[in-house]
DNA sequence: TTGTAATTGAATATCATTCTCAATTACATT
DNA sequence: AATGTAATTGAGAATGATATTCAATTACAA
């Protein structure tokens, strides 16, 4: 189980920077060991209370960011109303899709989209610690949903 | 002046929605050419009040989907503290590079995203609406500054 | 001119995230 | 094991951008 690993790295990182490594802070590397792809501080908050842990809401909003800067999340899409994070220990750089209609992520790799970054980063002398490509629209499922009723499309937009 | 396109792009969709064309909205419109590459809504309403407009906060909140539904205006950048746009009437689609010390934005247009994007979403039967490749880094003038001050580097990050 | 649904400003609500503070705790040092 | 001290905690309050409520106003089709 990957809980061991992520502990050791979590541990590694809170004693290089001077950090203690509490019960509150073990608990919730457990509670994100348990999560899958994608979730949010609500969500690891609730899996800390089934864990029985009483780990207050304000301390996982205290450790996410110990938990990114040690390597072991990190932010996904954007523009939601919350945040969503996803562990990435051994896991390959990839992008997203996002359905606007049902909420549903997919993930996709695409070593194009690493070239190119690379590209636009030298040419510009820019320094990149982070890009996404996130993709907005309808899913498979909510695609067929849309040909039988009509969706809600907030406005009629025909021009040009 | 883009102005006058601007308004009549705007009225035709109001009509279109059977929304009314007001004084308010007139003069948000005007606020909104006026602004130049990125913006935010208090940016807009700050223009208003220098146009002598009384037009509300509210009001400039509530003009922003109908901007982005008439195809004048886009969201720009995730990730901020405010949610930043920009005109994009008769503009190519492009992307952005956000500086993380000092905040600048520089546009960049990538054909390869496009066909990137393409092919990503005909795989996956996903019908996309939007897209956006973002790139956080330090730009090449805050770059300089690191070499002479250390910067702002939150955690002792070394692992792996 | 009239009827009516849309719109407005002002105030208030929302709500995810951050902060404050007094009490507690980890842990390096003795 | 006891001590000193800085880090951490939970509870609750604060923040701040954006959204909503509501009574008064307005656009505009008929
Ligand atoms: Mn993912
Ligand atoms: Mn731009
Ligand atoms: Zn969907
Ligand atoms: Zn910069």
């Amino acid at each position: 189980m990957a809980f061991a690993i992520y502990e050791e790295q979590f541990r590694y990182f809170l004693k290089r920077n001077n950090l203690k490594f509490t019960k509150e802070r073990r608990e919730v590397i457990a509670a994100i060991a348990i999560q899958r792809n994608h979730f949010n501080a609500e969500d690891i908050h609730q899996q800390l209370k089934k864990q029985k842990s009483n780990v207050s809401l304000a301390t996982v909003y205290r450790t996410i960011p110990l938990l990114i800067g040690s390597g072991l999340m990190t932010e996904t899409t954007y523009g939601g109303e919350r945040i969503i994070y996803e562990k990435i220990y051994n896991k390959p750089h990839h992008h997203h899709m996002v359905c606007i209609n049902c909420g549903k992520i997919i993930d996709f790799t695409c070593p194009d989209v690493e070239i190119v970054q690379n590209d636009i980063c030298q040419k510009n002398f820019f320094l990149s610690t982070e890009y996404r490509l996130e993709i907005k629209g309808y899913c498979q499922t909510c695609r067929k949903k849309m040909k039988n009723k009509k969706m809600n499309r907030t406005f009629i937009q025909e021009f040009k």
